[in-house]
DNA sequence: TAATATAATTAACACTGTTAATATTTCCAA
DNA sequence: TTGGAAATATTAACAGTGTTAATTATATTA
């Protein structure tokens, strides 16, 4: 009976790292069923024995892929200075992230909800706050030492996650700025000004 | 000679329009070949006698909602207080406008560039600078009357552009926040700490 | 070992964009 | 006005896509 249980998850994590796999490679516009099924090693019509469609496996990713950014953006910061330092440095490495994996990015942020995750709203709400809680416990240093007022925090990191998303779409989508050194200046720049560093 | 041009001209544009009405209503997700030369009244094949692909008549609706919401854009803000008021004023007419039609959102902001505009760099960058442009004038107001620095208007302008994408972003594909009362009220509170008002 | 339950595969359907071959219409000179 | 050439429109086809039903192969149990 158990047998059963981890049999279907080891052959559910065949689909899903495959298709992990072409998520990072090629990104969302490459991927397809009989793609993810091949690297598998088994059939398309296969994948319909573990999964609903294609969409529920691919949001199983979003799980996966939030937790290898959080143990990278935790040992980027790690040595950073507490509070806004530490923020500062715990944003810098969420966008290096996506920047790296352009089609995480696109399934984190641009895919439509609906397409990605049928009914499962929670998981709507894990992605659009997923920057708030890599930087929360820095947020509540801040507030606990009097260091910020609670509505300067929920402004801070409210204008933080807009204006993060903001550059990473044009420069994902529509390469602006053209290299990587300017998208790394101004995304210093916006910080700095958001948290008001320097 | 000139009547070949007129009549290519109208044919054209029969696709183009019947391309900008199921981008308004259905959005990118539901366009297709067949779909646009339908409403046209056309074989899907007879499309390809007037555009190169189906990016190139899809790239040709950009310019006309630009226009279109340019012009909405200027009747809101007509009677609106120069500067900073008014930069106000545009920037939530140029997010309603989005609101009010996600598909040509998509088209402008998330849709990938070398998708819709094969070699065309020119028009990505009249896309990233649109609201720039709408707002050019009352920028260069507020500096000529020395009441910011450049360098002021430059962080300004692109802490909006960044901030104003991000909110879109999360409302539009992430139905975040719920509701459309909610979207302005943030809208609002972000357009204010970037603009300084009040 | 035979019968049954489970899992994997192929075939098929309705879509997508695009191209080549075919059918139709338009145009102009004889 | 008619015949033939040029232009335009259409159908057929190809290689993709996601998904489902029917079929085959494998594993389990009596």
């Amino acid at each position: 009976m158990v047998n059963k249980e981890i049999q279907e998850e080891r052959m559910r994590s065949y689909f899903i790292d495959s298709a992990k796999e072409i998520l990072k490679g090629e990104g969302l516009k490459n991927i397809s069923v009989r793609n993810i099924a091949e690297r598998a090693g088994y059939s398309y019509a296969t994948l319909y024995n573990y999964f609903k469609d294609v969409k529920d496996l691919i949001f199983e990713c979003v799980k996966d892929f939030q937790d290898e950014c959080t143990t990278l953006v935790q040992k980027d910061s790690k040595k950073a200075e507490q509070g806004f330092q530490k923020i500062k440095v715990i944003t810098q490495s969420y966008m290096k992230y996506f920047v790296q994996y352009p089609g995480i990015f696109e399934l984190f942020y641009i895919e439509k909800t609906n397409e990605i995750a049928g009914k499962k709203q929670p998981t709507v709400e894990m992605i659009y706050s997923f920057l708030d809680r890599l930087c929360e416990e820095e947020w509540n240093y801040l507030t606990e030492n009097n260091l910020i007022t609670i509505d300067e925090k929920e402004l801070m990191s409210s204008s933080l996650r807009y204006t993060v998303l903001g550059i990473l779409i044009l420069y994902l989508t529509r390469k602006h700025p053209a290299n990587y050194k300017e998208f790394l200046k101004i995304s210093e720049i916006q910080i700095n000004n958001i948290l008001k560093i320097k």
